[in-house]
RNA sequence: GGUCCCGUAGCUCAGCUGGAUAGAGCAUCGGAUUUCUAAUCCGACGGUCACAGGUUCGAAUCCUGUCGGGAUCACCA
């Protein structure tokens, strides 16, 4: 049971039978009437805005309304104390009876704790990585790609129907240059001697590309002209590099529903359908757009281009969906692509990128909202840069050719969960420094490893219980007398428990997977708070030789909190750890 | 020049979609260990929430403007 989420029904309920008898007129709005922690836990267990929130519309003093409130709230099951505070504020104090039920939610559910209906189910296409397909992907996409899969998780979890999904741009000229490049390495693999001209991709992971071709086609192409080999190690060459890919992000535990392949949308004329679409709408000219404001370069020239009229959207200048030479923008097919994504029954469409596109951010929202009658809903996450740092010393890449650290790299060097985590101990849209020294420092400072410290402390705890003879079977913890927990460090950690599915809920709404690292990260300081209590106070210990029952209640406890840790670790997509070495 | 993001303690950052006395970590200072792993914990110090207006019962949060930092810009993808 999500407490928040029940005294809010509660509180609504009380609403109503005031409306019911007078007291409050009807129709009103409760959307924006929170039940929430209080900032300050020695107010109560809940707070809520209801009063005050309401006082307007009611046309009530929120201090007379909220005593009205209070009246019908005292009665309900489990409050023991109601209060009315500052400008309006309720204030509930629960039984720790309550609260301590949350214990046994937890054991029932498991990794799947805070899981809701939130979503009830409705299909969502989170978009992300998305990275051209020309090599194997590198450090810059580590972030957009943790994001994504975090956030996708983050909304399976609260029951929506989530399709992940990676858009490959294969219809571009970059993809020509890159079956260009694997050409030379397939002459190099017949015995050539070649050099990469400039303009061409010299990454040597086309090697293997050359040697397949080879295998495969001897020395057929080298005879035939552009027009047919072109095609033939294009395909091979795009098969590979997206196996690559796939690759890479196997590696970092990422698996992707659908490849949506742009090119596709060329060949079956979605380009120009949506097209007629928006034109039949009269939304598309031909024009010629303005000379970007402070663009003074000398390269710039008038070009009359068919013009999306974006600006009726939001937009601040209209977009070209067509080059000057009459052939297709990215723009064009990218519109294609999200129709398609309606078409396909979202209505609720999530993009993720770099922060390098964010000046994209418009257009797309304005053809979505052009090509579906404001029927979907986009919402789009920019992940800010991530700046690299070796013990505290930042550095760039080079652009110099085959000089860029590659999301192997990171993994190999630091692992997989730790990489996951520190990409999320950021909100996505403020920059993020990454330290390989502090990613795999064992202190505090780490939130990597305190988070996973926390966990394998309670493992190990519970190791010693059975090396001691102590039955920690869930089934005999689920019959713990828990009502013997007494300790107010010990009830702190229990309703931080209770309060997570919030905390998820939240995360999800707010489409922020980072806001449950920090959830972790307080969790985690609230059971080392606990533990180092004992060393205080030996009789808080969680393993009493010489009193079984409490020890049961707080091995309870505690195998509770880890199992609220791996919850949370699960949706960030990191394995808890059993112990740290 | 336009657009987007950021600006909160000396440093790195949270701040629950507008709530109560703005919170953590690091650093500094003072404490706790024959450990259920001290790889941790407790306490103290530390703030004009960049600045100026506005909206309202109430603003770090929303709006306008200014300043500073970053990203980005028309036929690339």
């Amino acid at each position: 049971m999500n407490i928040f989420r029940h005294f809010e029904t509660r509180i609504e309920a009380a609403l109503n039978a005031l409306v019911a008898e007078g007291t409050l007129p009807s129709g009103l709005d409760f959307s924006r009437i929170a039940v929430e922690p209080p900032r300050d836990a020695s107010h109560g267990d809940l707070s809520t805005n209801a009063a005050m929130v309401l006082s307007k519309p009611a046309g009530m003093n929120p201090r007379a309304l909220a005593e009205k409130l209070v009246e019908k709230l005292k009665s309900e099951a489990a409050v023991t104390e109601v209060t009315i505070a500052g400008p309006g504020f309720i204030n509930l104090r629960l039984t720790s009876e309550i609260w301590l039920g949350g214990i046994l939610d937890v054991l029932a559910a498991g990794a799947a704790y805070g899981a809701s209906t939130l979503g009830a189910g409705k299909n969502v296409n989170v978009e992300y990585v998305s990275a051209n397909p020309t090599g194997p992907m590198h450090v810059g996409h580590v972030r957009g790609a943790v994001f994504g899969d975090a956030l996708a998780n983050l909304l399976e979890k609260v029951g929506y129907r989530v399709c992940r999904e990676y858009y490959i741009n294969d219809a571009g000229g970059q993809i020509e240059v890159l079956a260009r490049s694997a050409f030379m390495r397939y002459r190099e693999a017949l015995g050539e001697t070649i050099t990469i001209p400039e303009g061409l991709y010299p990454g040597d992971y086309l090697v293997p590309v050359g040697v397949a071709l080879a295998k495969t086609h001897g020395d057929k192409l080298l005879k035939a002209p552009d027009t047919e080999w072109l095609p033939v190690v294009r395909d091979t060459t795009m098969a590979m590099m997206m196996d690559l890919i796939r690759g890479d992000l196997a590696v970092l535990g990422i698996v992707h529903e659908v490849f949506f392949s742009e090119r596709t949308l060329h060949q079956n004329g979605a380009v120009e359908a949506v097209l007629k679409l928006l034109d039949e709408k009269g939304l598309i000219y031909t024009g010629v757009l303005e000379r970007p404001k402070g663009d003074a370069s000398e390269d710039w020239e008038e070009r009359p281009q068919t013009l999306f009229r974006s600006t009726q959207f939001g937009d601040d200048q209209d977009r070209a969906l067509k080059k000057s030479d009459g052939s297709w923008t990215y723009f064009a097919p990218d519109i294609a692509y999200h129709y398609d994504k309606f078409q396909r029954g979202f209505t609720t469409l999530i993009d993720v990128w770099g922060a390098d596109h964010s000046g994209y951010i418009k257009r797309v929202k304005a053809a979505v909202a052009a090509i579906t009658d404001n029927q979907a809903e986009i919402d789009v996450k920019v992940c800010q840069m991530v700046r690299l740092f070796r013990d505290g010393e930042p550095f760039r890449m080079s652009k110099r050719a085959g000089d860029f650290i590659t999301l192997r790299d990171v993994v190999d060097e630091v692992g997989k969960d730790a990489v996951r985590f520190m990409m999320l101990t950021r909100k996505n849209d403020a920059s993020l420094d990454f330290d390989f020294a502090k990613v795999m420092e064992q202190s505090r400072d780490n939130p990597v490893f305190y988070v996973q410290y926390a966990h394998a402390r309670i493992c190990s705890v519970l190791r010693n219980a059975a090396e001691q003879g102590i039955d920690i079977a869930e089934a005999s913890l689920a019959k713990a007398d828990l009502s013997l927990l007494k300790d107010e460090a010990e009830l702190a950690l229990v309703k931080q428990m209770g309060a997570f599915p919030r905390a998820i809920e939240q995360a999800a709404q707010a489409h922020e997977p980072h806001r449950i690292a920090f959830a972790l990260n307080d969790l985690a300081a609230s059971f080392h708070g606990l533990w180092n209590k004992g060393k205080d106070e030996p009789g808080l210990r969680f393993i009493l030789a010489d009193n079984r029952d409490v020890t049961i209640a707080r091995l309870t406890l505690i195998r509770a909190a880890a199992l609220v840790l791996s919850a949370g670790l699960g949706v960030l997509g990191v394995k808890p750890a059993e112990e740290m070495r």
